[in-house]
DNA sequence: CGTCCCCTTGAGCAGAATCAAGCCTAGTGG
DNA sequence: CCACTAGGCTTGATTCTGCTCAAGGGGACG
């Protein structure tokens, strides 16, 4: 790899939000010029645009760059479940690579950039990287320890503990990756993907939201968030908290 | 490995449960000897002990041999959610090559038995054995659409959707993997952990249960699920059941 | 025989869903 | 520039699914 050939990287190599997570910072230098052989391409995609579809298979996994997505579940009668909410930084479709097809959608929640990776070449290089390997299986780990909190949240919480939960959730990781500080931050999910997210119906989203606002714990409005009052909204949720856990990033 | 050796071990290697799995069946014989030094014992355990306890390092990874497990988490409250049922062939703390401590507790549902395979060992695997590797991050990749499927079932369907799925889910798990044919099992569970799996609570659970049997669909008692409508129970999850998915194992 | 655990059933309540309107804002096209 | 539309937000009224409280029954085991 010439340094011609890193600068032409440059947005991948020095400003990806992956390459600031703690799980990354250990990557040699090597091991980041194999990653940067993967990289097919920068893309962007507007809002609503839909990224994976459910049963179709890709031969690319991404990282999110800017904006964000979600991951979702349709069921035939039209229900749906919000699996998680991915962020600057996240993989898109990382079990692609031995699983196809997906079985869910993914679908840009904001106008996104993202890069793009290659499938085959990521199936393969456990062969040529273990180490890296290794750090995938860490991130799938991690993944897969998010999604035990948000199946316990859905399966034992009520309505309230819920919103709070993944507002709470989500300001975490936008802190922990430095993409924002304070308690307000841009939100762009719609009502609608609050309560398909929350296992909820959007009425009674709307109504717990305002219970909130009245309370001055949380405001949700013109695709923003702002915490009133964190203490009172982790209360609400010292439940899925009391992991010691999340070391979710 | 002499093949004295071969014989001291021939629980794992012969009949461990794992070993009928699609994703173990194209071992080569250097991998199962591989496979093979990990195993520091065969244990068993008694109904109802805890294996795993939640935030408790643990140095070792199993996989259930026979008897029923459950993955669950406790929430300060007292609330609990069963994340997974864990049968014949399934790991047990995988994740703990990556994560310490584990964020659920195992406790058997059963009297069970199960290998011990080594932690350190394992986590230093792929450097060694890469394909190894690639089929775990595998194992955990599947595992974790399943978390999913279970997670959409939990946020989206009804009491009696959620029941119906969670046994008609163990049924094609254990059929699949040969442990039984027909439409009875045994079936350990008692009503209290059916009700935390599904997220609702004893005593709906036992009212749905009821329902069922009287619509002769379904009657689970004295320990044993016996499915007298198949088509109707596959009718009630048509839901969660349409991902052509389900390649569960 | 008593205790413990689990299952079962009833009565009443509440949290969340559904049904039905109406409002606001941004964007579009005449 | 205004009318119209579409998407999203808000609210009320009503229904119902699932939870809580309370009590009793049966089997296993010491």
């Amino acid at each position: 790899v010439t340094s011609g050939d890193r600068n032409s990287l440059a947005p991948w190599c020095d400003s990806c939000p992956l390459r600031a997570l703690p799980i990354f910072e250990e990557f040699s230098s090597d091991e980041l010029d194999f990653m940067l052989k993967f990289k097919t391409a920068h893309r962007h995609a507007e809002r609503g645009k839909t990224l994976i579809r459910h049963g179709e298979s890709v031969n690319h996994v991404c990282t999110l760059f800017s904006g964000w997505a979600l991951r979702h579940r349709l069921l035939p009668d039209g229900r749906r479940q919000i699996v998680l909410v991915l962020l600057p930084g996240d993989m898109i479709g990382l079990d692609t690579i031995f699983l196809q097809p997906p079985q869910y959608s993914i679908q840009a929640l904001s106008d996104i950039t993202y890069c793009v990776l290659d499938t085959q070449l990521l199936a393969a290089m456990p062969l040529e990287q273990p180490r890296l390997a290794q750090r995938l299986m860490k991130l799938a780990l991690i993944e897969q320890r998010v999604l035990e909190t948000r199946m316990t949240v859905l399966g034992r919480c009520s309505a309230e503990e819920r919103i709070a939960y993944l507002v709470l959730d989500l300001h975490q990781r936008l802190s922990r990756r430095r993409l924002m500080n304070g308690y307000g931050f841009a939100f762009p999910l719609t009502q609608q993907q609050l309560a398909d997210a929350a296992g909820l119906n959007i009425i009674h989203t709307n109504r717990v939201l305002r219970r909130l606002r009245m309370r001055d714990i949380l405001t949700i409005q013109n695709h923003r968030a702002q915490i009133h009052d964190m203490a009172a909204l982790q209360r609400l949720v010292t439940v899925g908290m009391h992991d010691g856990a999340r070391p979710l990033f």
